[in-house]
DNA sequence: AGGGAAACCCGAACGC
DNA sequence: TGCGTTCGGGTTTCCC
């Protein structure tokens, strides 16, 4: 087995072409604490315990914002919502004032699950798909085309950008990354889904794409104290940008709330038709 | 069908 | 100094 780091931090959403952790495929979970039971989302803290030792990790994946780790038998999800992350170390390292949940293997080896705000969950399921299908496609996929992409946004009539958090339309967009997208795309965040043109369709989705692979070039954002992650919030074009000038005009950025959710805009840019 | 509100959390950052 | 209030992130659930 390679060797492991000190301490590992998986990140939030696992890189595109990096998601595998050296040497954890192949180790046998040992043991597992349960710090906070309500992380389990299913089966219960007690059954979760009894079910997982013994299965040995055969493969980490991401679908969506789901940390996918299969099993011999089943499949963990681990949503980190969040404030959420997987860290990977020896099993005698305190690896988190949050430790929520802490799965041992037989080479001595932990992953636990921080997550301050108590807000992400994790399953262990037989068929993950009974929760993985319930998502939309993955905007990163080669199969992810801008023909399919204008028809699902045509054949709806929502605002868009709740629609593009909705992760039954689209998987793994957050409000960051939904903020800069619009705003790489010239889009107001009100604009009903059917009423966009084809050429907004296509500059919504390059922007997705564009965005996401640069928060991913930079390891992801920073944004507070629990938050942590890359340096992609020094990139910011919009979000948490209210009253700084636009990149595109040097108009000042303002907040709005969109469907419950702090939305930043560029009024000049970014405008309402009709 | 779509949208608004509330609930779940808790530490930081504020106001007084 | 201390105490109370507000805020935000993603998602589900409930209600109009």
């Amino acid at each position: 087995m390679p060797e492991l780091p000190e301490v590992e931090i998986i990140a939030r959403s696992l890189q595109e072409g990096t998601n595998e952790f050296p040497g954890l495929p192949g180790q046998m979970i040992t043991e597992v604490e349960v710090f906070w039971g309500r992380t389990l989302e299913h089966p219960s803290p007690r059954r979760f315990k009894k079910r997982i030792v013994g299965q040995v990790i055969t493969n980490i994946r991401r679908r969506g914002k789901f940390i996918v780790i299969e099993l011999s038998v089943d499949t963990m999800l681990f949503h980190p919502r969040m404030s959420g992350d997987l860290r990977l170390g020896r099993s005698d390292q305190e690896l988190g004032k949050h430790v929520r949940l802490a799965i041992h293997t037989d080479a001595g080896y932990q992953l636990a699950f921080n997550n301050p705000r108590k807000f992400g969950r994790v399953w262990l399921l037989e068929n993950p798909n009974t929760v993985l299908d319930k998502l939309g496609p993955e905007p990163l996929d080669p199969e992810f085309s801008l023909e399919t992409f204008y028809k699902s946004l045509v054949q709806r009539k929502r605002q868009i950008k709740p629609l593009l958090l909705d992760q039954g339309f689209i998987a793994g967009l957050g409000n960051i990354y939904a903020d800069e997208a619009l705003h790489l795309a010239k889009i107001h965040p009100f604009t009903r889904s059917n009423n966009l043109l084809e050429v907004q369709a296509r500059d919504l989705f390059n922007g997705i794409q564009a965005v996401l692979l640069e928060g991913i070039r930079r390891n992801g954002a920073s944004i507070d104290w629990v938050y942590q992650g890359g340096d992609f919030q020094n990139y910011f074009r919009v979000y948490q940008r209210t009253g700084e000038p636009c990149p595109e005009c040097n108009t000042p950025i303002a907040r709005i709330v969109v469907g419950q959710r702090g939305t930043h805009i560029c009024s000049t840019c970014q405008i309402l038709p009709g």
